[in-house]
DNA sequence: TTATGGCTACCATCTAGTAGGTAGATTATT
DNA sequence: AATAATCTACCTACTAGATGGTAGCCATAA
């Protein structure tokens, strides 16, 4: 026996994450899930649920890949790429962030919505605050970085490079962001190349 | 006079701007100008023709934008942060970028207005690329920094960071990723008090 | 005179959501 | 074990209102 709810929860992700929030309908996700319109009131009683429904799954998602990739991964800058190849995914199935996406229509979306949206942005922010305030300490990170600000950039980043890079380049273009941002965070080089008012080294 | 179509554009890049492209409509815009809803169709035939004189208006003031702080900055970083003080505006205003609002819809946009926003980003990214190298050039940047990667990275911090903080922190938390930003382009700062284990000259 | 820019009055279609019903499975009661 | 009550998951049919868009009329200004 099918799990229509699922069903429904993963095709509307797909839906909402490609056409925006108020870019999809009901008649829609009917039409994917094969089944009628009025059938999606039983599972999620008004859109506003639905819209629910999908954050807190999309979150729970998030929540093991972020544990997964702290045992996984021991370097700071080795769990941001990994962390970023999350949104790459997306990048290669031409779907843009959830959260992001819902985050555009801010001004319609019901202030229980608003606010999980704000509570999903923040989990990751503290978790990368703390990634980059361990690399800070271990020194495998670059000197002087303020972690909490960095932390936010680096969301910034990777929201806005899907964003970005789904409409332009691609998984290509993605990847050269993700490498400039690691780039940015690692210490500087010394002794190499380009020590100083030297030239400039190569990028490996 | 007044010049209703002026003002439809500027109503309709709010409305457009705080809920999505989808989220507004018509009738929306007909009650901000207090024209009756048919009458805008005398200024714009479709909704996609708005659409894309949003998007021209815009990029014009992009375009004149980009001019003037080549003209006023001479630094590369003092250009970077101009460039996110735009972004900065729209955080205060509580109104998203235009063109990233737009580009989230991308599955359902007509193929012109895809094709608008791309053009739109590809040329921000190349001004960037070009301030980037000329900062470089005059070492006013980190050594090894990749022009044409730090430039789509660049882009997408300021979106991204202007989609999070109009839902999170608002503009202090969007100036913390500016900093954040622009620290992570400034060549090592060195001799301070978190000099790595080696010296090296200044770079002011 | 002729555009221009607005209006009223439509239209077909789509929107989220409701009402009420049905077949089948599950559970409770005898 | 047989019956009764309830629940689940779907259905058809509908509503009220919004949607983008059209047709055609009318005032004003060049």
């Amino acid at each position: 026996m099918r799990d229509t709810r699922a069903e429904l929860l993963a095709q509307a992700e797909i839906l909402v994450r490609g056409r925006g929030y108020s870019g999809f309908s009901y008649g829609d996700l009917a039409e994917a899930v094969s089944i009628r319109k009025a059938s999606i009131h039983h599972h999620f009683r008004t859109k506003t649920d639905l819209a629910l429904a999908l954050v807190e799954a999309y979150d729970a998602r998030y929540d093991a890949a972020l544990a997964a990739i702290v045992a996984a991964q021991p370097d700071a800058i080795a769990r941001i790429e990994a962390y970023g190849r999350h949104y790459l995914t997306g990048v290669e199935d031409g779907l843009g962030c959830l959260c992001a996406v819902l985050a555009i229509e801010r001004d319609t979306l019901p202030d229980a919505l608003r606010a999980e949206l704000a509570r999903f942005f923040d989990k990751h922010i503290a978790w990368l605050e703390r990634v980059l305030a361990e690399g800070c300490a271990d020194g495998s990170l670059r000197p002087g970085l303020d972690p909490a600000a960095t932390a936010r950039m680096v969301v910034a980043t990777l929201e806005g490079a899907l964003m970005l890079e789904r409409l332009l380049a691609g998984s290509a273009g993605f990847r050269l962001t993700l490498a400039a941002l690691c780039d940015s965070l690692r210490p500087p080089r010394i002794g190499g190349p380009n020590a100083l008012s030297s030239e400039r080294g190569d990028t490996i």
